[in-house]
DNA sequence: CTGAAAGCGCTTACAG
DNA sequence: CTGAAAGCGCTTACAG
């Protein structure tokens, strides 16, 4: 490993003291109100020395790393890569570098990862929380560190967060189902104690109190047994018109399930998908879903957060869907 | 902020020397020989003050901060998502943590995560280079920074890599079609430098030598309308009998351009994928691609660093794809 | 078996 | 305008 050049090899390069090397290198010239010349020597030999400030030593004396830790359910699914990208981007544009982790929706996950993040002593956390990880977004707080959730929050968790209208897009998607004509509605959501999953459902129950309609909910760790059950059960008991899934896992499985058990969309039955995703463009019909938008809820995530790094403000956000009801072009 | 606790604050606290601690709180126990006595009040101590050591001030000592940079193309990308989350949960085993970057192809942004990473000291790099980008890995290496190439490698370049076989794998899938009776292959492809491209082009040349056949490569920047014009071509001036897609990116961009002109796979025309894609399954008709492990590319690669880390041994992994070519189920 | 001390590479009051 | 020095929180030879 070559040696490393630090900022007392080039103070003794150039005979002088490692404190003014640091104040011209770190752009607070003015401050040690350092003489033009000396600092251009600095900066000269700095570039001849190809010198590298060790951002691990500023981080010691300073108390802040510049680097803040992204917990989603699973970086491999594309609508939390997605959310990764956004956040990774916006964090670049403050200087911040981004670690990523996987809870899996497992709450026990979840813990591991904060604690790792914070034995890095990361700035601050943005976090969409899995069911029941109250207690460990609370430990956060009551630790001082900032933290945003994005996409998911606790109604009585008082946090930052950045969310969609939840209710509301559920409600307006489900009113143009009736619209449409349908009149026997199924809902398929996840057991959840997370308030975006309750708004969910409450915007299906509202908008759906006037026709017939059945509300499914199946457990996350066996998701694909029991989808399969319940969409058997749909098609066979309910005999629904229409079914309304909650999330992108869901409409995303449950489309390939019903295609698997030969059921013609929309024909025999129609779909009200939850979150974009690329399939729908090859599907041979076109896909009724809301969409998110997700760009903005991970750059919002970081504004909020920064701000909160700075001010301790607390902001909750809520960005309006989109839903995506038109024919294929 | 809650002040932290540290290693000072348990010293003090039942009146030992940080040395003490420091010994038994990292587990070198019987390095410092500390009293059985001691080092249970110690363990109390830390548990009761809920004491969480700073990586920092640790890394600070130590030089190595156990972390290590991945830059992939675009983290959004399911392809490079799935390989974020294999390394992802592989470091974890090393206790390593993973910070992720996104170059978009780009040499000067390759530059500039890298520029970053190596101000926060890490330990090693995990890339999947952009075309062009020769010279910001040899500037690694020559920093003597632990680095493997995923996926992508310069057959001139001296580093650790790990990669599939990509002239064999398209080699076999190219006979496939052959087999399949196909006389007439377009090969669509990126212009570029980089070897994995080489090889899968050597692959399909070598394979479609006895028939009829043409190699089209577009540039990356502009690929879209490239991408379209030169299927159009293949359609109406070569009436290519079926098409090869050298890359995940370009077989679902030109999936999705076939489908939009109306064109039937395969009574019009048959399509060769590469990498899988959550986009097959919902396609009218099964389609016959290369299957990468990518896994096992994270895995094996996050492997290959750590023992360089250790031993500066340079490894070059090659792992065998799979077609898959089988009538859906 | 235990403690005092140096040092990792920075920043930043403080003193001249 | 410039330098000496303390200190961030650890680790680790060294001395007892």
């Amino acid at each position: 490993m070559v040696k490393k050049v630090s900022l007392k090899d080039i103070a003794q390069k150039i005979g002088v003291s490692t404190a003014l090397v640091s104040y011209v290198l770190s752009g607070n010239e003015e401050k040690g109100r350092v003489g033009k010349e000396t600092a251009e020597k600095i900066r000269q030999a700095a570039k001849e020395l190809n010198y590298q400030p060790n951002h691990i030593a500023k981080s010691l004396k300073t108390g802040k790393t510049n680097t803040i830790g992204l917990i989603v359910a699973d970086i491999s699914n594309p609508f939390f890569a997605s959310i990764a990208r956004g956040v990774e981007d916006e964090s670049g544009h403050f200087g911040l570098t981004t670690i990523i982790g996987s809870s899996d929706e497992s709450t026990e996950k979840l813990k591991n990862l904060v604690d790792v993040f914070i034995k890095r002593q990361v700035d601050g956390f943005i976090i969409s929380p899995p069911d029941n990880s109250e207690e460990t977004i609370e430990y956060i707080i009551s630790l001082g560190i900032p933290i945003c959730l994005i996409d998911r929050h606790f109604n009585h968790v008082n946090s930052s967060y950045v969310i969609t209208d939840n209710k509301e897009s559920m409600q307006t998607a489900v009113s143009h189902l009736l619209e449409m004509g349908y009149k026997n509605l199924a809902f398929v959501a996840y057991k959840s104690s997370l308030q975006h999953m309750k708004d969910r459902e409450q915007g299906f129950l509202d908008a759906s109190a006037t026709i017939q309609s059945k509300v499914y909910k199946i457990n996350f760790n066996k998701q694909q047994q029991e989808l399969n059950k319940v969409l058997d059960e749909i098609l066979e008991t309910q005999k629904a018109d229409a079914i309304v899934f909650a999330t992108n896992t869901l409409s995303v499985a449950g489309l390939k399930y019903l295609t698997q058990k030969g059921v013609q969309i929309p024909k025999d039955l129609n779909v009200m998908c939850f979150d974009f995703s690329e399939v729908y463009d090859f599907f041979y019909h076109p896909i009724i879903h809301v969409k998110q938008p997700i760009e903005q809820l991970a750059k919002d995530s970081v504004v909020a957060l920064t701000q909160q790094m700075k001010d301790h403000t607390i902001q909750k956000k809520v960005l309006r869907s989109e839903l995506i009801a038109k024919t294929r072009a």
